[in-house]
DNA sequence: TCGCCTTTGGACAGCGCTATCCTATGCGAG
DNA sequence: CTCGCATAGGATAGCGCTGTCCAAAGGCGA
């Protein structure tokens, strides 16, 4: 017979040794049964699940994370809430991650390495199952926290292909690259990039433009318009008043974002400056009302609900330790041309 | 002596025991005195917290969960993620939920009871410390497994004075019949109200509308237009091209929500109708980029990050046990004029 | 001075689960 | 027929912390 006790538990809660009582099996059988691990007589699973279901017993995912030492958690960080794009990716994980049996949490850097490493370091005394990061962009110590705690990790974003490295996104340099070459394309000569927010991939963009421009031969450092404040429709209305009178022969504006995107079409309507007649306006990652602007916005569509999915589809594999074929993954992007450009 | 062990924990985790150790005092002793529970010698305090920030040391919270039966996380259930409004109040809330050291989960409900009825059977075995759901409308069995729980639970966005509920938000009724009667007082007769998504808020405002028509002897059912599809720019667009073709005596258009409005501002520079010279637009909630719109786009502006904060105040409050002096905040609206009317 | 109550430290016993080792059984090879 | 090995169930011992009870020390009124 099993030590299992009699009484029941104080807390009135249903626990495995009530189940294995009521299967006519040991506790630790049970915990294998229903988790599936290691090989268990078809008929005692059978038996355990039905006892499960009539006890309707739910297991502790406290009991479970102090025993086993690892949590059923997925930490995601991300820079920023207000930039849908994240959200999308988030809700993309949480969508795969959840019926696997993981919780989501988020956390939200603000752009920062020093609160970046902090909620890293909170994140992982909590053991978490697997870890979802934004791009390479990091602090050493925060690299070196990661690595240490031999947490699965899946970088987000931007794609890598160093060794030991996991990664799902595409390459914003291409992506900004094409966008570049469709309005030289369109015949655009002065072609000026706007950028707020300037993190990793906001810079990787830059370079984009930056590689076409001068391979036309028509780089012109008065064309970088960079502001380093919090990407945002105002902004963007700002930064295109101050470009078409500050370069009055630019005629394309490329923003590196849809927001600043869709502010300028709104400050071009005010100002009653002709788009794409006078200037061409394109934006990147086809965000929400980009394809309502007037003129409709030509854009970059960035597949981050497809980049959310993968990227847990990849961790679920690293966490339950299988090996990953391709650890790298470019989900590409797609040129969405409308009627600004 | 205590009966701490003197050989390292096979995990190699610094435990409460090492720091008990090192402060020559028993482990309950530490674990009161990093938690300031009961009363215990300053001295002691001193010397415990000094040997803790020796060794690294940082409490398992697995481990915690299980022997005090509850977990540091506070769970929030928000409809979804695209509307903006929710991503605000969610951030505000887990701004002032992480210093306090709790982690902060989010569960979307898609605006479906049964959805909401799963999460809070999944988060709830997890014995949060606090909930934080949205509104009041929900099914029974979730109302139940909520009063069951015994979880401190704050709800947000609505507000209201049932004894034993605790709510954080603004009158949707009255902040609709606001925007109502300043359509009003623009001399507008034929105020149409258009929605969305037709939560329980959304029909709360319709109702404020609805009053304030009826009252002043305008209304007409042919005014109200509700799409029960999810709200965005597309659709705003969509209803106001019907709405002005299908009722063409229209002189205002109530939107439940700003990005319907939005669209609808776009929509009506595509066709050539003048606002709000020809019809008036009004949305509600103030979202990103209602300033930027042509016209500007009046509208209410909600306490969305205000709310976060105190409905987290408030569940800080009730998870220690404290009593919430006002169970019912009321955190008002504004009225917010700008161009489009 | 005694007895009672308050204050504060500690021992003990779990919380509910799983990692690890051990044992019993069955089967094929030699 | 024996040995070796694979298979599958179980006993044991924690994981790291806190709730509960107990005991020792100190304070104070009668």
């Amino acid at each position: 017979m099993t030590s299992d006790r009699l009484r029941p538990r104080a807390t009135g809660r249903v626990t495995l040794a009530d189940v294995a009582q009521a299967a006519g099996v040991s506790p630790i059988t049970v915990s294998r049964a229903l988790r599936g691990e290691r090989a268990v007589d078809p008929v005692l699973v059978e038996r355990v699940q039905a006892a499960a279901r009539t006890l309707g017993y739910v297991p502790d995912p406290a009991a479970r994370a102090l025993a086993s030492q690892r949590s059923a958690h997925v930490t995601v960080l991300i820079p920023m809430l207000s930039n849908a794009l994240f959200v999308d990716v988030f809700e993309a994980v949480q969508r795969s991650l959840r019926p696997a049996g993981y919780q989501t949490l988020m956390g939200v850097t603000h752009y920062n390495q020093d609160e970046e490493e902090l909620l890293l370091r909170e994140q992982l005394v909590q053991r978490p199952a697997g870890l979802l990061v934004t791009g390479f962009e990091r602090s050493e110590a925060a690299r070196a926290l990661i690595a240490q705690s031999g947490v699965p990790c899946v970088h987000l974003m931007e794609i890598s292909n160093a060794p030991g490295i996991h990664s799902v996104g595409f390459s914003q340099l291409e992506a900004s690259a094409e966008m570049t070459r469709h309005l030289l394309e369109r015949g655009r000569r002065r072609i000026a990039f706007a950028a707020a927010q300037l993190d990793a991939r906001t810079l990787q963009r830059l370079d984009g433009w930056l590689r076409e421009l001068t391979a036309a031969g028509l780089h012109d450092a008065a064309l970088e318009w960079l502001d380093p404040a919090p990407s945002s429709m105002a902004l963007g209305a700002q930064m295109f008043e101050q470009i078409v009178r500050e370069q009055p022969d630019v005629d394309a504006i490329f923003f590196c974002n849809d927001d600043l995107a869709q502010g300028a079409l709104l400050a071009a309507l005010r100002l009653g400056i002709a788009v794409p007649g006078r200037v061409a306006v394109a934006g990147f990652n086809d965000l929400t009302g980009s394809d309502q602007m007037l003129p409709t916005l030509t854009t970059v569509r960035t597949p981050r609900a497809d980049i959310g999915t993968a990227a847990a589809r990849m961790l679920l594999l690293l966490m339950q330790g299988s090996a990953v074929a391709a650890p790298c993954v470019d989900l590409g992007y797609a040129l969405v041309v409308r009627a600004s450009t």
